[in-house]
This record gives C-alpha cells, sequence and structure tokens, in this order.
DNA sequence: GGCGTTCTGTGAAGAATCTCACAGACCCGC
DNA sequence: GCGGGTCTGTGAGATTCTTCACAGAACGCC
C-alpha cells in the first residue's frame, strides 16, 4: 500500500512536484484517517498542533462571532492543506474546521514538517506558494466583503467554486459541493434570506440553477456578467 | 557600511534569528531604495516580481473597486515584509502599496529569495511564518468585517494599530503614525462620516482621544471594553 | 407512506450605514 | 498673516440588509 500512499500525496497541493524520495519522507511521518460528515477537525479550544491534508471530501474553515453568527473563512477540498501548527499555522488561527462530507484526510505533526523544511528545503517552497495563494484568495473576498454588494459577492463567490469544484453539465457547471442557502450567506457574510432572495434573482437572469442544496452555474455568462460589474 | 546593514537587517522580521552566515547571504543580494510619503511601490498593472523590506517608514497596502472606494489591506511598519513574487507572493496580488510616509526600504529579487530559501532553509521557515501570521491576521479582520458592527471594528483596530505602533504617552497610547479618518474609514470598510461620528462616540466615552490626523488610545479601557463585546 | 427535520420562499418592519451637502477648523506655503 | 487645500463635524434622506414570522416543499427514516 506504500505505493498507493505516495501515489495520493502527489494529489496534495502543498507536494506536488516532489521527488520520489522527498515524497516517501512524508509518506512515512504521514497517518491515516477517516472522519464522518460534521464532525469537528479542529476547533479554538483544543488545540493541536498538526497539518491536515485533504485526501477525499470537503472541509469548511469557519469563525464563529460572539452571537453566534459564522463567516465561512475558507472551503477546501482534496488536495487541499490546513491546521493550526505552533508558529507554522496555516491561518486556522481562531477557526473550527468541519467536514463538510465525509472525509479521509493525513495528519502531520507539526514538529515533522518542520523537520522536513528544513531537511527538504523543497517542502518549505511549496508550504510559501500555498501560503501565498491562499492569502491572495483571503485579501480578494476581504475586498468583495467591504466593498461589493451581497449580489456581486454571491455570484463571485458561485464562480469561484464552480471552477474549482465544479463538474461541467452541458452548458452549465455544477458544484459538486451540496451547499444550502444558510452555507452561502456564511461564506458572503449575508443573512440566509438574502441568499435566498439574490440567488432567486440570479436564476431569473440565468446566470444560475438552483436545487435544493444544489447549484449550476452559467460560467461563460457569470463572468460576463461581473466584469460589466 | 556592512556591518550596519546586516544590524539592521535582522530588525527584519522575515529575518530575525537568521545566523550572521545567512545576514551576510541576504545582505549580497539586498538593495537600499528610498521614497518619499505618497509614492505607489507597488501597483497591480506595473508586476515587480520584488520582495520589499521596510526599514523605516509605514506602507499601506490597500484595493481599489471598480467605484473607486478603497480597502486598506495591511499596514505596514519597520521590519514588515510586502511584495509580489512569482509564484511566491507575500500575499500582494492586486493590491497597491502606497508609502504613508517617507520610507527606506531594501529590495530582494524573486529569484534571489528562492535561492536564498533553498540554501538556507532557516530563510524558508521564517517566511512560512511570517505569512502564516499576515493570514491569522487577515482572517481576523475578515471575520470582522462580516459579523462586527463600525464601532466594534474601528475599536478593535484601534487597539491593534496601538499595540504595533504605539507610543506610551501618560496613561494613554499615541500612535506613531498619523491617520485621517478617511484612513480609519478604509481601514475597517466604512465611510469617513462613520468614522468621524464613531471615533466621536469612542472619545465621549474615554477610550480615545483624538486630534486632527492624531490618535490616542486608552489600551486598558480599550480591551476590556471589546471583551464586554 | 407517514412524520419530523431541514431547506427554501416571502413579506413587513426596522436597524445600520451610506450619500450628499455644507460649514467651520486647521495647516502650510508664500 | 492670507488663501487654498485638507481635515473634521453634522444633519436629512436614501439604501441596503437584517430580523422576525410564518408557510409550504423536499427529504430521509423507520
Amino acid at each position: 500500500m506504500r505505493v498507493d500512499k505516495s501515489a495520493y500525496l502527489n494529489q496534495i497541493d502543498l507536494l506536488r512536484q516532489l521527488s520520489p524520495e522527498e515524497l516517501q519522507a512524508v509518506d512515512r511521518l504521514a497517518a491515516l484517517h477517516e472522519a464522518p460528515r460534521g464532525s469537528l477537525l479542529l476547533e479554538p479550544t483544543r488545540f493541536e498542533p498538526v497539518l491536515y491534508l485533504l485526501k477525499r471530501g470537503y472541509v469548511r474553515l469557519y469563525r464563529v462571532s460572539p452571537e453566534g453568527r459564522q463567516l465561512t473563512v475558507s472551503l477546501l477540498g482534496p488536495g487541499n492543506v490546513f491546521g493550526e501548527l505552533e508558529g507554522l499555522s496555516t491561518g486556522t488561527g481562531h477557526s473550527f474546521a468541519q467536514a463538510v462530507t465525509d472525509v479521509v484526510v493525513c495528519t502531520l505533526r507539526d514538529a515533522d514538517l518542520e523537520r522536513l523544511m528544513r531537511t527538504y528545503p523543497e517542502v518549505a517552497v511549496r508550504m510559501v506558494r500555498v501560503l501565498s495563494a491562499r492569502l491572495r484568495e483571503l485579501e480578494d473576498l476581504l475586498e468583495r466583503l467591504a466593498l461589493a454588494s451581497v449580489r456581486t459577492r454571491l455570484l463571485h463567490l458561485l464562480v469561484k467554486l464552480a471552477e474549482r469544484f465544479g463538474a461541467p453539465e452541458g452548458k452549465l457547471v455544477r458544484l459538486e459541493v451540496e451547499l444550502s442557502h444558510q452555507d452561502l450567506g456564511d461564506m458572503v457574510g449575508c443573512s440566509r434570506e438574502s441568499a435566498t432572495l439574490t440567488l432567486r434573482e440570479l436564476a431569473e437572469q440565468g446566470l444560475v440553477r438552483t436545487g435544493r442544496r444544489r447549484l449550476w452555474v452559467d460560467l461563460e455568462r457569470a463572468r460576463r456578467h461581473l466584469e460589466a460589474q
């Protein structure tokens, strides 16, 4: 099964393009786990110095305000990594990580990752790239949250989700993750009702198609629509 | 002047605690520049694969919406780094970087940084830490932007600024950077008028003191106020 | 195949914040 | 020490979203 494990390891964005030797080194240190939909992999109170490599399924990182409202900071899919590491955090500082579907993850202990980075600088360089990419994404999200309307934010989110987690279906792209209107609202920072209303508007304009927890996006039109503001 | 340069280099958060040998390697590759207040060090259109090490002065990273409104994504001070690097970006994807005061910066070319990271893994590890910290900060900002009122956002911002860039002055802490209400609004995502109004409220409660472009924060009380929501 | 639960749809009322418009205060350079 | 530019103060009205309340639809489970 060793071969098999290495094979999936290089599907992880952090580990892509590593040499066989480097992959094996990671392989020896990583442990495989499964978790059912809904389980909390990380919570702010229980500190766990571990990096998660997401093999199968979807995970959302989210925060909770004192009043109980939630904001989903990012939705991660197969190949993404997350975790809270002593000083090496991937940004999951005070966030919860919850399995949105059943998941298969690999864990790598804090100290092991650091050792890997020192032994194989390529791992560290990849880590920098992954973090940079996420940083930029977060800045994008931040900009929109502060400056754009709910409508724009929602449409933009759907385009991004379709690009990352979409499967073509006719002229549309179907999202592989199931999301309720509440979930969408939590991702763009609006109420469930606003998400419902806005989604309906977008559907009337033929930019998306909706179904219970199901979404299709007309990528072409949606993109053009965003360009034209 | 070589000694002098290394001495200031280890004031940079990215390079703190590097060995003399490592610092010298950086030293050989870094170039010193000055820029007057107001100048744009980075803009989205002009791609410059360079890492900036900020020696003296303040820089703000900001984005501009199609309508012309601005959001300041972060305010950086002496010792911070920023820049846009081919695949190694510190997150300054589509942002502007503007000198808020006269600044002295060091620049390190993209390719040189990558070489440094491969030769001295410690540099890469530090880079990961710096990026992680910023990622967490951004998530904090995001959470507040989505879930908290202007009042809370502003107070929180002032506390953070006072902690990072403040100088004790009696019982208060004076901000070393001068910021207009417009600047504050751009940082918390509200209008200039809302910033003015809210600041006034905070002043009436004795949490801050204001003056033209000048700010003092009562850290103790402000922190307590935030805890109690 | 009924029943509880989750999800979506909708309207009315209200809160938070923005925009616009203008006025006075302060600062800096000449 | 005067004048133009920047900065702060303030009110009225418009807007965008939220909250609350409720209803029906769809689903999953036993």
